[in-house]
DNA sequence: ACAATGTTTCAATTCAGATTGAACCTAGAG
DNA sequence: CTCTAGGTTCAATCTGAATTGAAACATTGT
């Protein structure tokens, strides 16, 4: 995990790598410079958010094709613009029309389907919360009564340690519950 | 991503392989049952919390034993409870100690240091909230900059809809923004 | 109906990051 | 001063997750 690469250790300067974020995954091939371009910046945008959120890099880089044309694209459209192998992009476009980050445009001529973003993140933020936060804080309370439950008991001073440390877990954990309903009312403003 | 898994697909029943949080971990050796139940407990906890935030396991069962522990340990006595390399506890027990998860009480006799937990977690999340958000909001801003001087320029529909895009996007960039500090301020609340 | 082209699935591969192992320090003991 | 045990460092290895590749399946055009 990059944020908590320990401090540059003290001998031998630090190599300074090339950050690289930026990366080959948008195909030129031959269309116009600009709009290679703008694709490109906008991914990279996508990738980093990915990043900090730990969502692969595909899954990025395809919303942020989609999200950079004006225009709904095809499946083989997305192909056309990514380096990525066609299993990625089918896995991908699935991932990402399950958690509502796209709309299926129904295509007038051709029965392919076409992709637009859907722009109400909000819904996707909250999936996100949900499943990834939501649900391990819940298995966190059976967790800790658990502890609670195994905490020797007796009043000498190693006990009372113990279960001070416990409040203390209990009472991060309680905030936490109730900080997240308020963070997703927070999202909700200003839409 | 285990949150992004998409849903078991359609055909052949999803074979229910148990989710093995709890883990050989933590050395029974010659210890009481009851001890080592109760540090299972605890480092069972910090794993999972581990993973949402998506920290490495070791940090976290390093962390956990010496949450469980009513005396301070030293570098020895974590290594007697864990089943891990010794490279991995001294280069844990540094992040720890970097990030503010763990004070040094200086030992009374011999000079090696013994660990505690900071229990202060707020710091500890504020860095984390720090190092990993907060900067990386920070880049976007820069990256959004250059995607508007990207959108091509003109009144037609395709230039439009882009803008209105990138309206979007940095609608949501702003609003995390000021959520950060507000999470920040609710964290502080009821320390 | 057949060929060609587009899409899905999933086992095999690759890749990034965590963990180990062993050489290397350092502090205290003799 | 040398020896030894406790700690540290970092290149090599391992591991789990992301990605690929290729076989199957689907759709469109002739």
């Amino acid at each position: 995990m990059a944020f908590l690469t320990s401090s540059p250790l003290p001998k031998r300067a630090p190599i300074p790598t090339a950050p690289a974020l930026s990366w080959r995954m948008i195909r030129a091939d031959g269309r116009p410079a600009n709009v290679v371009a703008f694709e490109e910046s906008v991914v990279a945008f996508f990738l980093e958010a990915a990043e900090i959120l730990g969502v692969p890099k595909s899954l990025a880089a395809i919303y942020g094709v989609i999200f950079a044309s004006p225009e709904p694209l095809s499946f083989s459209e997305v192909q056309e613009r990514l380096d990525i192998s066609a299993g990625s992009i089918s896995q991908g476009l699935r991932v990402l029309r399950e958690v509502n980050a796209l709309k299926v445009v129904p295509n007038s001529d051709s029965k392919r389907e076409l992709f637009e973003p859907d722009l109400e993140l909000r819904k996707l933020i909250a999936h996100y919360l949900e499943q990834r936060v939501e649900k391990q804080l819940d298995s966190g309370r059976g967790r800790l009564q658990a502890i609670a439950k195994a905490i020797p008991d007796g009043a000498d001073g190693s006990s009372k340690v113990l279960r001070t440390r416990l409040k203390s877990l209990q009472g991060w954990h309680d905030k936490s519950r109730r900080v997240l309903p308020m963070v997703k009312a927070l999202l909700k403003l200003t839409s």
